[in-house]
DNA sequence: TTGTATGCGTTATCAG
DNA sequence: CTGATAACGCATACAA
């Protein structure tokens, strides 16, 4: 019943070799699909079946200057992370590039260790989840000629490609949307300021209040840390103001995800009580309610902008130390931007206009 | 502006060797952790900055019998798969271990093959969700020296660890529910038979209504195929019935997002028109309406047995053929299955009562 | 402690 | 086309 499992030595193709009676340089070209005589290939494919060989992909790497190796690398593999993980993989699939993922834990000195496992395991490309203190270690690969790619956030200066989408347009358009049904009193969740989401997404909220001469108020104004918690507090804050908001604009869908958990323990509902539009699309908020209205990430664009790059990269044509390429976003309308408060008897049956 | 980025090649511990005057077995040695003299152990870490010097593990994984490698493959990565993987990379990393991951996008010859590149990778051990079609090519990679560890599904027959959570008890327990709080008739929305996770939770399912001595009937049971669009067409047929249901089990978050987006289209809600239990826990379930009650999958338990299955068989100690872990699952109870009619005014009041 | 030499499994080069 | 052989970068046994 228990038995030593021990790793029995793999076959080589020396020994694939000896068992068809050729030599391994044959075998080594029968692998990489050059031409090999007829019958001396078929000795070698049985060979190989029978003795279960699997060329290690370690040591052939070894020799080329490739390892089909592609670092992913992002903080945790959140819903947005894994999305945009499982997007790329299928992408990566088809030109035969493996992703390697490492998850760093927002960890400063987690995020080294990770770029250095990373460099060991001699990936031909690095993707990752920009990070602002990752500011100066980047170009640092890309001067060693593994090529970055991050997308989300912004990391300053550094040679290296990006993919982003365009956080400000699409902040502007969702307050703006605000305000089209008839809001002023639009609080903002937003996240770290370090981030250069973070930092847009407050651009966009701000652009379109001051397009719509709506005052900036700092007290509708709360900065999180991107985490559910957040938007939790967030509301706590604002509903415990004389003026509270009547519509909120929330930066992810983690401080969102918050938002609403406040809500739902007051008794509050959307859109009677408050409106609500989000950046980022998840399967909550096609649901929460009548909906909410989001801002959504085009992952399937995003991931395929990514592998553009990195294909461009890992090709051998010239290529510019950076480039970068800024996504639309669509936005999303649901029920939790429905006109709050009909301005006149005649809009009344207009609730379900969009 | 247009630069050649030009795979410059790497510094050996040659290269770090001589710089620090030193052999490469001193260097070796120092990379290793091992005794070096204290003067010469700043030569060469000298040269290792000097040069950014980083070690191959391809070639280091070519002389020891292990490269650190942990295969994970799952058909996808969402929302379950990754929340998984999230909790493994954490773990992991603890005991130096890679992840090195996978999607087969459930297609049969993809699986093959994405196992035989995992293989050629020379994973250390194979982390994955079993599969019906995987009989029999299973054990073959145990015989080899390359431990497999599924969870979700099992894969009869095959020499290889599992763990799994009581799916028939779980399910059993969630009915039960379903009938305590005063249903009789229970719709199921169930997976694919052939996984073993459909049939456990089918199982369950019926064992509670025999416990109950509620007849099962046949037009009351949805065979979908774990997707999204599967619940919503459960729904579709159960409420065209004469006599449909009016509490509804379903065996995953998928499909219970689709029936979810059914009743949502339909104007129906939860718990007033219908009960719903669902197996696994997401956000949308926390927050879709007074909440979904849900069987909650313990991951971060799952992820520990994954991860001490492969430590042990990484180890050297002895160790069965075979071994299997079931673990407990919680049912969180939530507002669609508040008791829906009151059996007398005495109870009126006994709505919150969870 | 340290240096030297050998091998790990491939691929590439160079004759044949 | 094919065979023999030299790298690739590192770890380790062995000798010093």
């Amino acid at each position: 019943m228990s038995e030593d499992l021990e790793r029995r030595k793999r076959p080589t193709i020396h020994d694939v070799a000896r068992q068809a009676g050729v030599a391994v340089g044959t075998v080594s070209r029968y692998l990489n699909g050059q031409d090999v005589r007829a019958g001396k290939r078929a000795e070698i494919e049985r060979a190989v079946e029978a003795l279960g060989f699997r060329r290690s992909a370690l040591a052939a790497a070894m020799k080329g200057e490739r390892t089909g190796l592609v670092g992913f690398m992002a903080p945790d593999f959140d819903e947005y992370h894994s999305a945009l993980l499982n997007h790329l993989a299928q992408i990566l699939r088809q030109s035969g590039q493996k992703l390697l993922t490492y998850s760093h834990a927002t960890d400063g000195s987690l995020l080294r260790q990770s770029l250095d496992f990373l460099v060991e395991q001699r990936v031909d490309a690095l993707v990752m989840a920009g990070l602002p203190n990752s500011q100066g270690i980047l170009s640092a690969f890309h001067d060693e000629g593994i090529p970055v790619v991050v997308y989300n956030n912004d990391v300053r200066g550094e040679r290296l490609d990006r993919v982003f989408v365009d956080n400000v347009k699409a902040s502007s358009r969702a307050v703006g949307h605000l305000v089209d049904v008839g809001h002023r009193k639009i609080a903002l969740v937003t996240g770290d300021p370090k981030d250069s989401t973070g930092v847009e997404r407050r651009l966009g909220y701000e652009e379109a209040l001051r397009r719509h001469d709506i005052p900036i108020d700092p007290a509708y104004v709360f900065v999180g840390d991107w985490k559910t918690e957040a938007g939790y507090n967030a509301l706590q804050g604002f509903m415990a103001l004389s003026d509270p908001p009547t519509a909120i604009f929330s930066s992810n869908y983690r401080m969102t995800t918050g938002v609403l958990e406040w809500l739902r323990e007051h008794g509050l509902r959307t859109p009677q009580d408050i409106a609500i539009v989000s950046f980022d699309d998840v399967d909550l908020f096609r649901l929460y309610d009548d909906g909410i209205t989001a801002v959504a990430q085009p992952l399937p664009l995003i991931a395929e902008a990514i592998a553009g790059y990195v294909a461009t990269r890992l090709g051998d044509g010239e290529v510019p130390d950076i480039r970068s390429r800024t996504i639309e976003c669509n936005i999303i309308l649901r029920g939790s931007t429905r006109r709050p408060l009909p301005a006149s008897p005649a809009e009344r049956f207009g609730h379900d206009r969009y």
